[in-house]
DNA sequence: CTGCCTATTCGGTAATACCGAACGGGCATC
DNA sequence: GATGCCCGTTCGGTATTACCGAATAGGCAG
């Protein structure tokens, strides 16, 4: 499945590949004609973007198919390293966080128009989920990307917006415009934003933003069961001890 | 730089797009001039190549340059998962490893005809090194490496080296192909690999294979300093403890 | 406003990504 | 050990497009 085009002109020769990277991300070990008819393409086509692929590593050949190489994590450790401040000043804070909730804390960030998953850390009552680092999501859903999305400048926010639908995760997904904004309002006014079952049908999260002068670093959330999250501990406990963790990671990223 | 060639016909857009990828990985932030200068490409190429990218979230757009995505680290996630068997299989045993001996303790296995690092635990005497999870080295020059080419099939060991140069990391690499097959024998005999200075001119290191029915599934090295590694603590005492890891990694991969 | 630098757009063409058919190699069946 | 089947690779040919270069547009400073 091809994105959404950015601007300009694209390769397809690109898409193609990450076609049959996407092929491989979602079966453990592909034979080579299984990957053609997925992507739709010939088997000679397959079989030379294949062999070049697998050149860098970033294919394994195996004896029944083809899987992804960890060539990958070679690349994404690369990449993760421009967020080795930001780790290195929330990591401490994060653990404190998970020790005084025992729920589940991420910490997120923005690249492009989603939001991205940079750590996670579970508490004995963390929820379950099908995220990792690394992995991307819409911002507007998410407690942490809502946070995020109420730190722009107004004219990047209507860049995203123009960009992107607002795609619906579950029938609590906010996907009128309007009400975002209106929402994203208050959440600058008051530091905190919530996710009611907007991402999943029974998660609620709690989240906040992490803001320096040069703008949104990120954003920190606790994520836990519906059923548990409610009342003041949702809207009052919680908020607090995020509000006073997101505190220490700023002043942590400000003094070294 | 273009790896070399496998077999039969290659798609150079690919070539191209990860040229880019890996100027990307070896500076943070770079500008799309630099990029095109450094690829040897038109900038108008390199234009197209980084909006492709862009889309996937591959590589970000930031104010003064593009950097490379976490989509990197969600792909090789994905990738890791392949390895998670031997991963929980090996996990405590390890970190017994890196008890009992303090040093660092390396997870290899082989992908195409590379060593990649798996997972690396460090004692507080373990040196620092430049390898990470996902980072790929000659199969030759690693006690890890040497392990697992003792262990494989005579043809595709004949394949893998008529493939590869034997390229020297230090002036204790082993280059040449008969002395290479020797040490093999012997290392396949005592069921221990050494490491002296082959890959780092101050690193010494033993290894032993990780062997089921099905044939070899990865390796364990320990590495240390060469002024440390000496004598018996080296030849010995260093061998028997990961022998006996070893043995139990293999125990829990067979039983569960 | 002017000049400078950087990124994107766009026309044209040489290069190639793609397909389809033919080839080859492994594995099972008779 | 011959035959048939399946799967992957090789290879010729062509419509497509990746690539370049020049023109355009967008920032920023003076």
């Amino acid at each position: 499945m091809v994105y959404k085009s950015g601007n300009g002109r694209r390769i397809k020769a690109i898409d193609t590949t990450f076609a049959i990277v996407e092929t491989l991300a979602e079966h453990e070990c592909v034979r080579l004609s299984e990957i053609a008819d997925f992507v739709g393409i010939a088997n000679s086509t397959a079989s030379e973007h294949l062999s070049t692929l697998q050149d860098y590593g970033y294919v394994v050949k195996e004896a029944n198919g083809y899987r992804l190489g960890l060539r990958f994590m070679d690349t994404g450790t690369q990449a993760k390293r421009y967020y080795d401040e930001l780790l290195t000043a929330s990591k401490p804070v994060l653990e404190q966080l998970v020790n005084d909730t025992d729920e589940t804390v991420n910490l997120v960030t923005k690249e492009n128009d989603m939001a991205v998953y940079l750590d996670r850390l579970f508490g004995n009552r963390g929820v379950p989920t099908d995220s990792w680092v690394g992995k991307r999501r819409p911002l507007h859903m998410l407690a942490a990307g809502k946070a995020i999305l109420a730190q722009l400048p107004e004219d990047e926010l209507d860049a995203i917006l123009d960009h992107r639908e607002l795609a619906a995760a579950s029938d609590h997904t906010i996907t009128a415009r309007d009400d975002l904004k209106r929402e994203l309002g208050t959440i600058r006014e008051k530091g905190i934003s919530f996710n009611d079952r907007e991402s999943h049908k029974q998660i609620r999260a709690v989240g906040t933003a992490i803001v320096l002068d040069d703008g949104v670093h990120g954003a920190v959330s606790v994520a836990g069961p519906a059923k548990r999250f409610t009342g003041s501990y949702f809207q009052e406990e919680i908020p607090n001890l995020l509000l006073g963790a997101v505190n220490e990671i700023e002043l942590n990223l400000t003094y070294q």
